[in-house]
DNA sequence: GTCAACCATTTGTCCTGACATATTGACGTC
DNA sequence: GACGTCAATATGTCAGGACAAATGGTTGAC
């Protein structure tokens, strides 16, 4: 033999048939335990599909989808021929169609939101454009002023159709615009981000507490629903020595 | 019958069943190509995945495996009960294990490097941590600044374990790194990025051609191969007003 | 006329089975 | 001892079938 095979017959991995959540799921989510709890150390190998199917009691097919779901979260690789293995290097969270609030919320800090501006506006240009509405359509405009503790980070506006959803009646300041439009039924599946940076302008720069000309780190997003309708345009600006995107990236 | 039915019997699709392209991937690849010339208009339906495998006399896990390709890129939208359909909004392409070097060329304009300085350095705190290797173990340092046209575009710095490759016998001002690596069988799997902005140094500065304290986008990058071992480690800087990274997020 | 129940459609999940192909190590020959 | 060949192993691809669950429209009862 070669090297040092496997552990991980499954000693305590359980599934429950009678779950409405998929097996596969099940599988990948208890996998993905073990590896972030060192479990199953990075760089060790797994057993190979077939045995795993097989102690748990699964098909091939159901196994290799467990495990492609941590493919795809960069979490597992596989080589043909040889196996499985666990990536070397921590795992960090991907990007994810979530918003900042969600981030910072998860991380255990306390974000705060201050709401400057709520009402509805005739579309320009570019907001249309992203849309698929026509200039000067009516579309929600919020600008908000995020927080973490007492430092101000990031300074977001974004534009939603009013068909989409009535923002009136929502304290903003309390829960996250994602969170509300999930709330609501709305579920954005695809979204199209660019990052880019420049420098902060005056009104910016006060609402920050940066200087004018600081670097700043921007953010636009149009997110995309069920059906491939626009529902969010935003275009928000961070400040750098508080935020920054990371992400995985991974071949297929 | 509601709403229009679909065209896309797959009047031209062509399978080559001797061909070492998957089945899946053929089919991925057109309707790619159909989607992108707008032969099938966003928004439509496409023919459900069991007629769609008739057709092409397929069986339904090969189709779903192709139409899946492409869900993953964000390209078409599933919804149980009501079918397949194509996005809404231009599709960019998303990030991928590419570098600047390629997608500059894939846009047909004329990157050009200048390499300056190439040589074998002892790993600082940081390098020798991402790469997985020891305080002051030998790596490759490359700083190489990158033009469109005359246009100083990113000043890029990366560091590579000496075994995973030889340097010092690559011209890199007309190969990119990237495509080097390939050449000599590293594949690159996975890969971490962490993208910010930060005002530049005067050195910074005067090779980008902006002022000191400018806005600069940066993005640090680990790179891993199929064994999941840290291959590249970089820490570039772009200038904001002539580079931004886009992606596109799909939500699973 | 309104609303609930039903049903057809379509994707989601899961199974069994088979063969192809890449990788690695062991064996055997020179 | 070095090198090429072969076999074992593991993932990659593909087929065909079955049932579950969500969606949206239609039908029927009140």
């Amino acid at each position: 033999m070669s090297g040092y095979i496997v552990r991980m017959p499954g000693p305590r991995f359980t599934l429950d048939r009678s779950s409405p959540v998929p097996l596969y799921f099940q599988v990948a989510e208890q996998f993905e335990q073990a590896i972030l709890t060192g479990e199953i150390a990075p760089g060790e190998r797994i057993e190979n599909e077939i045995a795993l199917a097989k102690d748990l009691g699964l098909s091939r097919p159901t196994m290799r989808q467990a495990i492609q779901v941590l493919v795809d979260k960069g979490m597992l690789v596989r080589k043909r021929g040889v196996g499985t293995q666990v990536v070397h290097g921590k795992i960090r969270r991907s990007v994810e169609l979530t918003s900042l609030f969600d981030d910072l919320s998860a991380a255990g800090q306390k974000p705060r939101t201050e709401v400057l501006a709520v009402g509805k506006v005739p579309a320009e240009e570019d907001v249309a454009h992203e849309l698929q509405l026509g200039v000067g359509d009516d579309v929600w405009s919020l600008e908000r002023l995020r927080y973490v503790g007492k430092q101000p980070l990031a300074l977001m506006h974004n534009f939603i159709p009013v068909d989409v959803v009535d923002l009136d009646e929502v304290d903003l300041a309390k829960t996250g615009l994602y969170a509300h439009l999930r709330t609501t039924g709305i579920l954005m599946r695809v979204a199209r981000q660019r990052i880019g940076a420049r420098g902060a302008g005056a009104d910016e720069a006060a609402r920050l507490g940066e200087k004018k000309g600081a670097p700043l780190l921007t953010m636009q997003r149009t997110a995309y629903d069920n059906a491939g309708r626009a529902v969010e345009y935003g275009r928000h600006a961070y400040r750098p020595d508080l935020y920054a995107f990371e992400l995985t990236l991974v071949d297929r």
